[in-house]
DNA sequence: CCTATATCAGATCGACTGACATCT
DNA sequence: CAGATGTCAGTCTATCTGATATAG
């Protein structure tokens, strides 16, 4: 039932731990996130945006890039072909992948989730856009350091 | 089975979007933390630091203050007494409750944890001192508004 | 009586494993 | 044949729900 009742602080030594700062910041965003449809949640935006960045794909190839499960991706991109987001088709030049693609709605959709996301920062409402902006390069290079692949030119300081 | 085979690059689009970021990270984090024993991850150090600074409290008080709810606050605390690190002594005023204290063991060895967490932080290997203690500031910023459980002093800019 | 605490059994979800059919 | 891809069934963990025993 996750007791929320009277507003008792944290411990000052838990504030100097950022990856127990970071994974309070991640569950709040969870709690905020179960009010979307399933189809609406990040892995759904991540995956399009894959497939709107770098063109078909299999499943295999995008999971790769997300760090997602195989199997789990069957279960993501059900719902985005659902949705009408993205198009299950069979690449021709290698009939056991998938030619993932994203439909003109999937296209539209992305966009509007990605400005949503960033004109309105619901997690990082107490931050202004300087900050914001701080913030989001030092977690990208700390990222970068522990999961090779980001790309170069989102390395820089 | 997560194939990790290659390092093929995630897309930019993403790299704006700061929980898919922290996210990752915190993922990230999962996997470097499955290593190490059940009773010396982050929500056995999170009580045992919330026992330390506040004093005995009941299992309820602390999982208020950590947001872990009361039905998994049993086994957090089952590990922890099974390991030495808290005594699970019954609050002589109301003895439904549990006046749950740190041993000297687990002070020592919260102690410890804290120290090498601090030297050694593997999740932000990729950031200087500097970085890190910004990085810090604006998570425990955006945590305070979202949850307001976090003491004045470490809200300041 | 009604409420709070600790506990347990179970639902659900995210992440992973192992197996399998299909295709190269 | 070996190896890759998508899929499914099932495990394991984290998170949350609902119920119960006990104490206030």
């Amino acid at each position: 039932m996750q007791t929320d009742g009277g507003d008792l602080p944290l411990p000052e030594s838990l504030l100097r731990v950022a990856p127990f700062v970071m994974l309070q910041l991640v569950r709040a965003g969870r709690r905020l996130a179960e009010r979307m449809p399933a189809g609406a949640r990040l892995p759904q935006v991540a995956v399009l945006a894959c497939l709107e960045e770098f063109g078909p794909q299999s499943q295999r190839e995008v999971g790769r890039r997300l760090r997602f499960d195989p199997s789990d991706m069957v279960r993501i991109v059900d719902l985005l072909e659902r949705d009408g987001h993205v198009a299950r088709r069979r690449d021709p030049d290698d009939r056991r992948r998938y030619a993932l693609a994203p439909t003109a709605a999937g296209r539209r959709w992305l966009g509007e989730r990605l400005d949503a996301i960033e004109s309105r920062p619901v997690l990082l409402a107490g931050l202004d856009e300087a900050e914001r902006e701080r913030l989001l390069q030092l977690l990208v290079k700390a990222l970068a350091h522990v999961d090779g692949r980001v790309p170069q030119e989102s390395r820089a300081v």
